[in-house]
DNA sequence: TAGTGGTCTAGACCACGCC
DNA sequence: GCGTGGTCTAGACCACTAT
């Protein structure tokens, strides 16, 4: 596949990435610099697939452009980059040490929340939502995270336990029956005293130290759909993200 | 200014990015629905510039555009977003909140890093780093931030801690002399004990809770640049991001 | 001076959502 | 059907970098 199909109904920009990154990965190391010009005589398309192709790999960290000089692929480390863990990657993240975590839904219930809550969400005075909470333990021994979630959604979404557990996600379910999906979120992790509640969930005492990871997500219109606090024990889960913005220090 | 001014050398698309940020921040809430033919109609360009436009204003998250629909603005909270902190940000940060921070630099060296952060920077055998550690601490009060780094940088790189301490940052520096941006980093965030050296950067016990934030850096080729490790302490400081992702639970 | 990516024009056809 | 954004063509001129 170094050939663009022109009858298959796939973008010629999309043939014309999976070409460029393929070729990337063969080079491994010294890569090549690649040029517009080039790549329009090789691949006899105009210039705008081209162009749209080099810049979304420019977007996703392939490769980098400098005027007047050329386009070139970024160097990438062998490690395979883990982005910022999910429930259900936290899941995935555990057997592969060899864990055996296990998942259980509780509390589940249509309410008004915290005030604060409600805040966050903008919500009408008489609207409530679906909430719950989700502790992951490893197999036989103690949890090791534990969060409660609240769900701005239709009256009708009131998942059961069951289902929350086997699909991993409440958003997933959301997604699927309502169509409505959250496309970016904002987090605010910091480190201080277990709450009540999450001494429970977790089977601490109150106050002890837990990493507390507050998020808020929201929907493509912006407008905010849930909120999220969990708190993990030290030392047993790290929290990954990337950034591009320049680094200060 | 909502007219476009062909000769003042601004690309067509960025006065028309300007002035539909400037619309929708004016239309204050139910924004309006715009149309790629309605602008092409509007500002009398051709479709590439109208097209760029709001391409850059869908990735920057001020409007969602749906196929087949329209252009949306997206709903923003009047609530400042604060991005992720960073030390020249967390100084201000903090006085905002009225509080006076100190920041002190110290340790300054060039020498070759543990074998760990050599090999995460991807150094020579031979090769030795800039380094240094950064404290911040209330006015009069205890230290709440610890951080060291290592730079990969030219021999030549040996800023004095006056330096740093004025500029609030090595990458400013880094990037001025040498033309060495750090274009995208990788966190990794945890909770756990503070070491040796973190418990004296922090005046607390030697085992203390404190939140570390591990980062690499990386230039715009993809080469690490850059390995730095802080803890702050409990309650202190918040860290914020945000992420594109969907979000799971 | 030659070559690069950045910007723009003026068209065209298409897939998709809504009515 | 009709209007939307998505994709593509075939040109053009420019600013910037390296030589």
């Amino acid at each position: 596949m170094a050939k663009i199909d022109r009858t298959s109904g796939v973008p010629i920009y999309r043939q014309i990435k999976q070409i460029l990154v393929a070729d990337i990965e063969a080079s491994d190391g010294a890569g090549p610099v690649m040029t517009e010009e080039e790549l329009l005589r090789r691949f006899r398309v105009s210039r705008a697939p081209i162009r749209q192709a080099l810049r979304e790999l420019s977007d996703e960290g392939v490769v980098y452009r400098e005027r007047a000089k050329g386009t070139f692929p970024v160097r990438r480390s062998q490690v395979k980059r883990p982005s910022a863990l999910k429930f259900g990657g936290l899941i995935s993240y555990l057997q592969d040490r060899g864990l055996h975590p296990v998942t259980e839904v509780a509390e589940l219930d249509r309410s008004r929340p915290p005030a604060s809550v409600a805040a966050s969400l903008e919500l009408a005075p008489d609207e409530d939502v679906f909430t719950f909470s989700r502790q992951i333990a490893l197999e036989g021994g103690a949890p090791v995270f534990w969060a409660r979630l609240f769900i701005r959604s239709p009256e009708e979404f009131r998942p059961t336990a069951e289902e929350l557990k086997q699909s991993g996600s409440a958003f997933s379910l959301l997604a699927r029956d309502h169509g409505i999906n959250i496309t970016r979120s904002e987090h605010v992790v910091w480190l201080t005293g277990a709450t009540p509640e999450e001494s429970r969930g977790l089977q601490v005492p109150e106050g002890s130290p837990v990493l507390v990871v507050e998020t808020l997500g929201f929907t493509k219109d912006g407008r905010p759909g849930t909120w999220r606090r969990s708190a993990q024990l030290p030392d047993e889960l790290k929290l990954v993200f990337e950034s591009n913005d320049p680094l200060w220090g």
